[in-house]
DNA sequence: GTCTATAAGTAGATAGAC
DNA sequence: GTCTATCTACTTATAGAC
């Protein structure tokens, strides 16, 4: 019985594995990949140092799992707004701007698995390795590519360098807002206002009103 | 003699120290600061590993005095191109967006000290510090204050927190492109038609065109 | 100011008992 | 599967000769 239930790879809770992962999670977004220890990961995890070696191989290992881990439902979630814009026959211009820019902010606050997971998009995008640019190019290319496509189509106007151009635009936008208003984030004179008091839904709107302003021509 | 170039503080060729503070500059934003090695960087400055302890104090000293050394410059590059709006008797949105966008694309171009200044920012709002904070705030604070107040004057129609809004998000597509353009980031398909063919002031034009429509009303 | 040698600490990984 | 104990390697930092 139990073997079929490790075979599953969905028993993240009570099994030493999910501990790792979800300690895995925290320490490494909070203090990065190369500052952080196996020793404090497996503080976290209430689990034994060597642990990590018998359930990942290596710490490189275990940042490849936690990766996946935390990255695949977000990725899952943006591609299920896309899709759902694809699947509109007359999508408009904001409604494709929402799909690429709502998820990510709505995921940012999740104190789980959504603020990590963005935390870790930036050391990647700061501290580029082969590891992770694998891992990344997985995970987000295909996105990537059907995102832009939509734009395309929704803002037929702009040629391909030009939506190129103007999805790294609203991606930068988001990521930029979106790592402010993080927690952890250091005070920023100017952002006070903004760091407690923005609700999701009008920060989404907010930066879908500036991107579709800005691929209006 | 010797002791007055010395105590210029920019004496940065030949002598020690400042090799020193070039090669950290170079290997704290290639590997990142936890990853790299004062072995590495006295390997690489032409230096003995004791150098570092005797012209610095420890290894977070070198990176505060590396980070002073090249964002120094980019700074004051940003609030000259500021002043230079606040001069204006009449500036116009598209100016301030200049002064705002096109030192950070221009000086990202440098293989010397932009490129290393951009890679270090990414790393500082990846993997907040009080050490980087802290010299973050002093580098920083005052242009973003200035940069926000000539938004302000060139775009009235926008309440402060609008305003502070919309300068992140301008913040952070200059941020994602530029890093996009890094020879080091991953290969991103879709994007490789711009990796290599986009000139700086055509980059500035478009972003700068992006960000006037995104602030237009 | 620059070097060698080394101290003192901690990292990832593993062997082997249970 | 989980633990203790330990190995090997590498880190920052420093003492002291030159």
């Amino acid at each position: 019985m139990e073997a079929i239930e490790s075979s599953t790879g969905q028993q993240d809770d009570r099994d030493t594995r999910g501990a790792l992962l979800r300690a895995a999670t925290f320490v490494f977004a909070d203090r990065g990949f190369d500052a952080a220890t196996l020793r404090e990961v497996t503080r976290v995890a209430g689990a034994n140092i060597a642990a990590v070696n018998y359930h990942f191989r290596s710490k490189d290992e275990l940042l490849r799992h936690t990766l996946e881990h935390c990255l695949g439902p977000l990725n899952a979630a943006r591609l299920e707004a896309i899709g759902a814009c694809e699947d509109d026959p007359s999508p408009s211009l904001r409604s494709v701007l929402r799909a690429i820019v709502g998820p990510l902010v709505e995921r940012s606050r999740d104190e789980r698995g959504g603020r990590a997971a963005i935390r870790l998009m930036l050391q990647t995008k700061a501290l580029p390795r082969d590891l992770t640019n694998e891992i990344f190019a997985e995970q987000f290319d295909e996105l990537h590519r059907r995102s832009r496509a939509m734009l395309s189509r929704v803002a037929p106007h702009l040629d391909k360098v030009q939506i190129a151009l103007r999805y790294e635009y609203i991606r930068g936008a988001v990521l930029q807002i979106v790592s402010d208003l993080d927690p952890n984030a250091r005070r920023m004179p100017g952002l006070e206002s903004i760091q407690g008091q923005v609700t999701d839904s009008a920060l989404v709107e907010d930066i879908v009103g500036f991107c579709e302003l800005g691929l209006s021509s």
